[in-house]
DNA sequence: AAATAACATTCTGATAATATAATATTATGA
DNA sequence: TCATAATATTATATTATCAGAATGTTATTT
C-alpha cells in the first residue's frame, strides 16, 4: 500500500480538469492524441505537457507508434474515481 | 451532475497528504478537531487552515459546540474515492 | 468582567502549478 | 536528404498553494 505521500501525488495529478478530460477521452477510444487535441481545442504544448504530469505520476504510459505516440491509462483505480466523481 | 471545473475542485481539496490525514480521521470517530490536532501534531492554524479548505470545496461542514466544533464529511463519495486510493 | 479553551483569520515568504510560445526531436514519405 | 507530421522539451511569466507565526474571535467558567 502506498503511502499518503504518494497517494496524494496521484490524486493532484488527475485533480485539473483538463486532465479529467483527457483521462475520459483515453477511457473510450483510446490513444489517438492528436484528436484529442483537436476535440479539446488547446494548444498541443499544453496538452503533451499535462500528458507528462500524467505519466510521471504513474497514471498514463505511452508507447510510440510510428510517428504518433499512444497513450493509456496505468492506474485503473483512476477510472473508478473519476465515475464516482460525476456522480456528485 | 457538477462540471469538470467543479469535480476537480473537490479532488484538488482531497490531494493532500494532511487533508487525507484528516478527512480518514474524520471518517471514523467523528468531529473531535483538537485530538486529530494533537494526534497530526502540527500546529493549530495549520489543521484549521486545510479544515477551511475543505469547507470551502464543500467536502466537510461545520457546527459549533459550545467551545468546540465538530467537522463532518458532506460528500460520501470522497470516502469511496480514499478507499480506492488505499488499495492502489 | 477576567481568564481560559477552542478555533478562525490574516499575513508572509517560499515553493509549486499553469499556460503557452518557441524550439527541438523523431519518424515517414517523396 | 528535404519536407512534413506528430509529439516533446525548454523557457518564462503568471498565479496559486503551503506552512506556520501572530493575532483575532467566540463561548464557558468563575
Amino acid at each position: 500500500m502506498k503511502s499518503l505521500d504518494e497517494q496524494s501525488r496521484i490524486l493532484k495529478a488527475i485533480a485539473h480538469p483538463h486532465r479529467m478530460e483527457i483521462i475520459r477521452r483515453l477511457k473510450g477510444d483510446g490513444c489517438n492524441v492528436s484528436e484529442i487535441q483537436k476535440n479539446m481545442g488547446l494548444p498541443q504544448s499544453t496538452i503533451s505537457h499535462h500528458l507528462l504530469i500524467m505519466k510521471n505520476a504513474g497514471i498514463l504510459s505511452s508507447r510510440r507508434n510510428g510517428t504518433t505516440v499512444c497513450y493509456s491509462i496505468q492506474i485503473e483505480e483512476v477510472k473508478e474515481i473519476l465515475d464516482i466523481l460525476s456522480g456528485v
